[in-house]
This record gives structure tokens, C-alpha cells and sequence, in this order.
RNA sequence: GGCGGGUUGGCGGAGAGGUUACGCAGCGGAUUGCAAAUCCGUGAAGACCGGUUCGAUUCCGGUACCCGCCUCCA
């Protein structure tokens, strides 16, 4: 069975893997707050720990991974978007407008992260279907000593727990004294978070022991981290930057509501994406979204493949010129493979160094290196870049539409428009090549460069390959 | 202020205490009427200062600079 070893924030550490239950390897991974399309950055994480369910699946079975990715769907920002859609004349109430809000928003988010060829999680709980556990578990917290009701709010007591700040390395004192937000004056410690608020009759609200409410943000993922897999399992994972407080959180519920458990073994965070070498960030402004990506032309795998190309655990910088190199290497693949059928996945045996890279910490770039020195091996690589993401189903059958329609556009086989422009460059060229007179030859290669046609000439004859920029229109009277 | 991470050739980006990363771009060659595509070959690095070592870009310490978290965020 291939090592798999992976750095655990926890620890600080490269660890060698291994699962509570082989026959039931259990990953969390902290999904998207359902208010607008996903960002650039969202993608990080979903293509990372996607590549890590593939690693999973191949080492231990298809039937034996279990992946949670859940839903956050109660937000003040999606109360506040349906709030303003609201006032905007929008018909229904404010429960309803909400609930288009998220339904709309886990649409595009399954559309772009299909596109990137992210594998569906094996489950995808949403945090208004699990109201009723969080309560359950925010009163397990209450008469354990953990947490206190105040004024209609529930807060965990932070002092409760003595490896509060472990997972992110920082001490609850030295948090205070370099704290820049204000405290809420009912806070027994300013460091203690909320677990459950109240809500106004103009906000979505669930009856609970303290009152109609809402749960604070973090409850959510340890109430159906458990609920899903259990007190104790394998990964967690999300964006570095949810460690604290996000994750610390989660920790101190969760350990806190099931003493003896070890909630998450390992923790795995990715960096950050940046933009012009700035961190991509909604409180910057400076992002954009991969739906915006893909309508400007780059495809779902050329992100895929950029995002995998630096490994997860550094800032990666998104750029042109690394998309263009993405490209340029699926595009050649795409032509070495398309003729040739797929391996069927469940016959599918990866090379050792692929899983050897893939198995040292999700060595994803030298994933990429091994992939691209399997040139000569066609077959070889149209299986193994499938197993990475690439070249998949939608993708081949794109590229096989693209040169369909191009056939479509100009008639088959000889009368082709093409292909007679082939016939009429030949003919043109064996002339020059008697007459010394290469003048028309190099206008009509000029006319069809222009037009997005790669030309290419050999002794056999006259070659003509639409481009990228290629332009029916500008064919027209060669 | 507290905590964490980074600094590799023109660019991107890995691994390894000593032996070619790789890709893109460049350069040279084959090929071509000239090109394109393809193939072959090739130069170029390890922020700075110390230490450990026979030997460090790789380990340790310091300096500088950059970045992130501490506030919604993947």
C-alpha cells in the first residue's frame, strides 16, 4: 500500500497517514458561505482536497473514503442580500428569498467546481439541516461547564479549556493583549465566542432553550462533523486562514462536548491564493470569480492545472502567463490523447511514483512532472492525468465538439473549405518552388495566420490548423 | 505588539548534505524556399552574514526584506 504522508498543522509536522478505520477513511473540509459565486480562492482548497479524495479513493477504495464538505447557509450576508432583494420589490417572504439565495448559489457552486473537475464530496450537509444537533450540542457544552447564556446569547467559555490556541500556536493572553476588536461587555472572557445568538423578527430565527436564534458560525461544522463522522476522524481541512479562529473553535466545541474523542487526527491547511502578489480577499476588493474565469475563456482544467502546480502549503499567485503554460501543456495532451479511449477507472492501477509524489504531502507539482514526461506514453498519460482531474469526460468530449463544428462549418473531406485553401497553398508552392517566386505563397500564408490558421508545410504536402484565434469570416475570397 | 510562513537561474517552481529537477522563455543545430510544428543539444540559481561538516543552496544561528493570521474570509 503506498505511504501517504501529510503535514499536520497541529503537530507542525510531515506525519505518516494513518486512518482510524481503513475501511472508512473520513475527511471535513470547511465549504463555502452560500451568499455569491465563489471566488478564485474558494477553488483553492476544492481542487487541493480534491486531488486528496482521489489519493484516498485509489489507496484505500472507492467504497472506503467518506468526504463531508458542508454549506453555510445561515449567514448574516445572505439574510442581508435577501433582506435588500426584499426591498427591491422581490416577492415572497423573507424566509423564502433567503432560501432562493442559497439554492441559486449552491447551483453555481456545483457548475464552476464541476468545471475545475472537482469530485462531488460523498456528502454535502447544510447547516439549516442540522440546527437541531448544533442545539443539542451547545446544551451537552452548557452542562459541562463549557458555555453560559447571557442575555440571549450562548458563549463558550474559552478559560474552560486549557488547549485553547494550541492548533494555531497562540496563547489566550497574548490574544487579549494585542486584541483590536471591541469586546462585547457581557463576555465572562473577551476571548469567548458565540455559540448561539438572538434573532429579530427581521432575521431568520430556530426556537432553542435561550429563545428564537441562530447559531454562531462555528458550531456548524463540529455539530455535523459529528453527526456525519463521528466523534473522532482522519483530515480536516480548509484555508489557512480559518485556523484561527474558525478551526481553534471547532477544536475547543467539539473536544469539549466529547471528552475522550480526538475530533480531528490530522489538519491540513492550504494557502492563500494571491493577485498581483496581494492576497485575494473579499475585504480587499481584489477578487474575482471562477465563473468570471471561465466566460473569459480559460477552461475549468486550465485552472485546475495552475492551482496544482504549486503545492498547497504556498501562497500561489494567480497570472496569465501561468494559464497560458497550462494550457499550452493540456492542449498538447488533449491532441496526443483524444483518438484513444480511457482505461475504465475501476481497472485503473497508478504508477508508484505518481502516488509516490501525490503520497509526500500532495506533492501535486511533481505530480505535474511526472505527468508531462509521459509524452511518449500517450495511453499512459490520458489515464493518469484522468485520475489527477485532466482531461475528462466533458472536456475530451468539448474538444471533440470544437473540431466537430469546425468540420460542420465547412463540409467534410475535400470540399472542405480548408482543405481545398490546402490544395490551392500546395499547388501554389510547388509553381514557386519551379518559378523562384515565392511572393503568392507567402501572401496567402500571411492572409491565413491572420485568419487564426496555423500553417505547417512539409515535403508530403500543406497542413492547416485552425488556432486558438481562429476566424471563419477572415477566410472569405483566399 | 503577539504568533506563523517565505526569500532558488530571465520567469514559474520542485527534490536532495556531495552526482541533470522539470516547464516556459532564450540560444545553437536538424528540418523548411522562408517559416510554423516537431526533434536534438545548451548556458544560467540558491537574499545576506556566520556556524557545523572533508563538503551546504540543502542542517543550525543571526540580519535584511516580503507575506499571512490576530476582524468577515478558502
Amino acid at each position: 500500500m503506498t505511504a501517504i504522508r501529510l503535514y499536520n498543522t497541529r503537530t507542525r509536522s510531515k506525519e505518516e497517514f494513518t486512518p482510524f478505520d481503513p475501511r472508512n477513511v473520513r475527511m471535513y473540509v470547511c465549504g463555502p458561505t452560500v451568499y455569491d459565486r465563489a471566488h478564485l480562492g474558494n477553488a483553492r482548497p476544492v481542487v487541493v482536497f480534491d486531488t486528496l479524495f482521489r489519493l484516498l479513493r485509489h489507496v484505500y477504495g472507492e467504497e472506503h473514503v467518506t468526504y463531508v464538505r458542508n454549506f453555510t447557509d445561515v449567514d448574516d450576508k445572505i439574510n442581508a442580500t435577501a433582506l435588500a432583494r426584499q426591498e427591491a420589490g422581490a416577492v415572497g417572504t423573507l424566509e423564502e428569498l433567503i432560501h432562493q439565495r442559497t439554492e441559486e448559489t449552491i447551483g453555481w457552486y456545483h457548475a464552476d467546481m464541476d468545471a475545475l473537475g472537482a469530485l462531488r464530496p460523498t456528502a454535502e450537509p447544510r447547516a439549516t439541516q442540522y440546527i437541531g444537533a448544533m442545539v443539542a450540542m451547545i446544551e451537552g457544552l452548557i452542562e459541562r461547564g463549557h458555555a453560559y447564556e447571557v442575555s440571549g446569547h450562548v458563549l463558550f467559555d474559552v478559560r474552560s479549556y486549557p488547549e485553547y490556541g494550541r492548533l494555531s500556536g497562540r496563547s489566550v493572553d497574548d490574544m487579549i493583549a494585542g486584541a483590536r476588536v471591541e469586546v462585547a461587555p457581557y463576555k465572562r472572557d473577551p476571548m469567548d465566542f458565540v455559540l448561539w445568538k438572538p434573532s429579530d423578527a427581521s432575521l431568520p430565527g430556530w426556537d432553542s432553550p435561550w429563545g428564537r436564534g441562530r447559531p454562531g458560525w462555528h458550531i456548524e461544522c463540529s455539530a455535523m462533523s459529528y453527526e456525519l463522522l463521528g466523534a473522532s476522524f482522519d483530515i480536516h481541512g480548509g484555508g489557512i486562514d480559518l485556523q484561527f479562529p474558525h478551526h481553534e473553535n471547532e477544536v475547543a466545541q467539539s473536544c469539549c462536548a466529547h471528552p475522550g474523542a480526538d475530533f480531528a487526527r490530522v489538519w491540513m491547511h492550504n494557502e492563500m491564493l494571491l493577485v498581483e502578489s496581494k492576497k485575494m480577499s473579499k475585504s480587499l476588493g481584489n477578487f474575482f470569480t471562477v465563473r468570471e474565469l471561465l466566460e473569459q475563456g480559460y477552461p475549468g482544467e486550465v485552472i485546475r492545472f495552475v492551482m496544482l502546480s504549486t503545492h498547497y502549503r504556498k501562497p500561489m499567485d494567480w497570472t496569465a502567463e501561468k494559464a497560458r503554460e497550462a494550457k499550452q501543456a493540456l492542449d498538447d495532451w488533449m491532441h496526443l490523447t483524444c483518438d484513444l479511449h480511457p482505461a475504465p477507472a475501476e481497472d485503473f492501477q497508478a504508477d508508484e511514483k505518481l502516488l509516490e509524489a501525490l503520497g509526500d504531502d500532495l506533492n501535486t507539482h511533481l505530480a505535474l512532472t511526472y505527468l508531462r514526461a509521459l509524452r511518449s506514453q500517450p495511453q499512459k498519460l490520458l489515464d493518469h492525468a484522468r485520475f489527477m482531474g485532466f482531461l475528462s469526460d466533458d472536456a475530451r468530449a468539448e474538444y471533440n465538439r470544437a473540431q466537430a463544428s469546425f468540420v460542420m462549418s465547412f463540409g467534410a473531406g475535400s470540399t472542405s473549405r480548408l482543405a481545398h485553401l490546402a490544395q490551392k497553398m500546395h499547388a501554389l508552392r510547388a509553381a514557386a518552388m519551379a518559378s523562384k517566386d515565392f511572393a503568392p505563397v507567402d501572401a496567402l500564408k500571411s492572409a491565413l495566420i491572420a485568419a487564426g490558421v496555423e500553417v505547417r508545410m512539409s515535403k508530403e504536402g500543406v497542413e492547416l490548423v485552425p488556432g486558438a484565434g481562429f476566424d471563419p469570416a477572415k477566410l472569405e475570397g483566399l
